[in-house]
RNA sequence: GGCAGAUUGCCCGAGCGGCCAAUGGGAGCGGACUGUAAAUCCGUCGCGAAAGCUACAGUGGUUCGAACCCACUAUCUGCCA
């Protein structure tokens, strides 16, 4: 059971292989890599799926290199991509390094003989002239197999592709060839989408090297009602707290469709095939009790975001999903709830602000209109209690230990308005 | 380059001189129902408490009065070269 061909077998994580895979692993333990581009400041759910599958290999005694892209991400993978990427300034390129790696180093095991490395492939192409590379690398590819890669044939036929994005490939492929020399990495594993550039890298090193390396895809997570895996009506849900903060990552996992949770569950945590049975027990049983979303929530919260940000998420989401009890909740959790939700400052100087005037001041509604509107159609409440003239307004003593009013719109939107002493 | 037509709110799309803040559909939002779901039904959907204000590509004009008529500009689409 420690193997982790079957292991990500039953997962359904495999999506491509070469096919000298199962015998390598078969040998024993192996070093493996995969890069993330700073195409972005954070990581995000794509990301993490194969950080994931990365602590799988590790958790079963294999040693994973996380390659974080500073070459790559200067010139842009056109895998994907309908159109040339707009390329960001070097300076911009090098902070998203630094940050990408930081955010990494938290989901590996840096001690013991299988201790994960942090590389950069900037290292070994920012100072490689133009004639080695032509010379020693360029002449292993060809132009006509090149072509045909998915993310290159696509681009052929519609928006185009320049020189720099077409050679994307062989930077990737120098990255599998680099660790592979520096250290004995045999393995590359990416996302569905990277089957081209991995295949690309394999070819090098046998080249190159006249050795046999690997690689293996995971299939795009996909999600049943068609949108796309990792959005939200706000956007990108991102690793770092500050961009996304941890209760909306937390509800990110628990508004899971229950068509989709059993695949979430499978592929970002670490849970076994039983709990997962029974988890999808629970969910055939008794749906609204979402027990599987909430398994999914907590332990994905919890590799991302750490303990104690889960149980912060937590008591913010029972606390204002709950009714009534927001009176009884102690001033740390009500402050760290309300910081994540839309809020705003206001001062009570005699002048007392109408409920609306909240409304629109923490942005739950874009104009006073729209707020009286919301009060008259019934959905709004004023810490849990619903407000039923347009003209409300709220006074000291409504303010949550002399601080927090808690205004929510229909059933799960929220909006906290704090004093200004 | 020449001729013809189009441009309406988040999207599609009616309106073609006063009754137009502008029919209808979709999306969105709220309510009922529910599981912080799906489906369904109901309501709502420029700003303003209101008077009123700002809007129908832009600018200017005709008119007591224009989304609607005219001119020019911009963009798009057909047809001819």
């Amino acid at each position: 059971m420690n193997d982790i061909l079957s292991e990500l077998g039953w997962r359904d994580l495999v999506a491509q292989h070469t096919p000298e895979l199962p015998e390598e692993l078969a040998k024993g333990p192996v070093t493996l890599y995969c890069g993330f581009d700073p195409t972005a400041p954070s990581l995000h759910m794509g990301n993490l799926a194969q950080i994931v599958t990365m602590s799988r290999f590790q958790k079963l005694g294999h040693t994973p290199i996380a390659l974080v892209g500073g070459a790559t991400g200067l010139i842009g993978d056109p895998s994907g991509k309908n159109a040339e990427r707009t390329l960001n300034t070097t300076d911009t390129v090098m902070e998203w390094v630094e940050g990408i790696r930081k955010q990494l180093e938290p989901f590996f095991d840096f001690s013991g003989s299988n201790a994960c490395i942090m590389s950069n492939n900037y290292i070994w192409t920012h100072d490689m002239d133009v004639l080695t590379y032509l010379r020693d690398i360029g002449k292993h590819f060809s132009v006509n197999r090149m072509l045909d890669k998915e993310s290159v044939s696509a681009r052929l036929n519609g928006a185009g592709i320049s020189y720099t994005e077409f050679s994307y490939q062989i930077l990737q492929s120098l990255d599998f060839l680099e660790l592979y020399r520096r250290h004995g990495c045999t393995l590359q594993i990416g996302g569905s989408d990277q089957w081209g550039n991995i295949t690309a890298g394999t070819d090098l090193v046998r080249r190159v090297e006249s050795a046999q390396v690997n690689g293996l895809t995971t299939p795009l997570v996909t999600k049943a009602d068609g949108t796309k895996f990792g959005k939200t009506e706000t956007g990108t849900v991102w690793l770092d707290p500050e961009l996304t903060s941890p209760y909306e990552f937390y509800q990110f996992w628990i508004n899971a469709d229950d068509r989709d949770v059993q695949t979430l569950l499978r592929t970002f945590t670490f849970r076994t095939q039983e709990e997962l049975a029974a988890l999808e027990l629970a969910t055939a049983e008794k749906p609204q009790a979402r027990d599987a979303q909430r398994a999914l929530a907590h332990d994905v919260t919890t590799l991302v975001h750490g303990e104690h940000a889960t149980a912060q998420a937590k008591a913010a989401a029972a606390a204002l999903f709950g009714q009534g009890e927001l009176r009884e909740l102690d001033a740390t959790t009500l402050d760290s709830a309300m910081r994540e939700a839309p809020n705003a400052a206001v001062s009570l100087n005699g002048n007392a602000p109408t409920v609306s005037e909240l409304l629109v001041a923490c942005e739950l509604v874009a104009s006073n209109g729209a707020g009286r509107r919301a009060i008259a159609e019934g959905g709004v409440s004023v810490n849990n209690v619903k407000v039923t003239d347009e003209n409300a307004t709220v006074s000291i003593d409504d303010f949550l230990h002399g601080k927090w009013l808690v205004l929510r719109r229909g059933k799960r939107t929220f909006g906290g308005i704090s004093l200004i002493k």
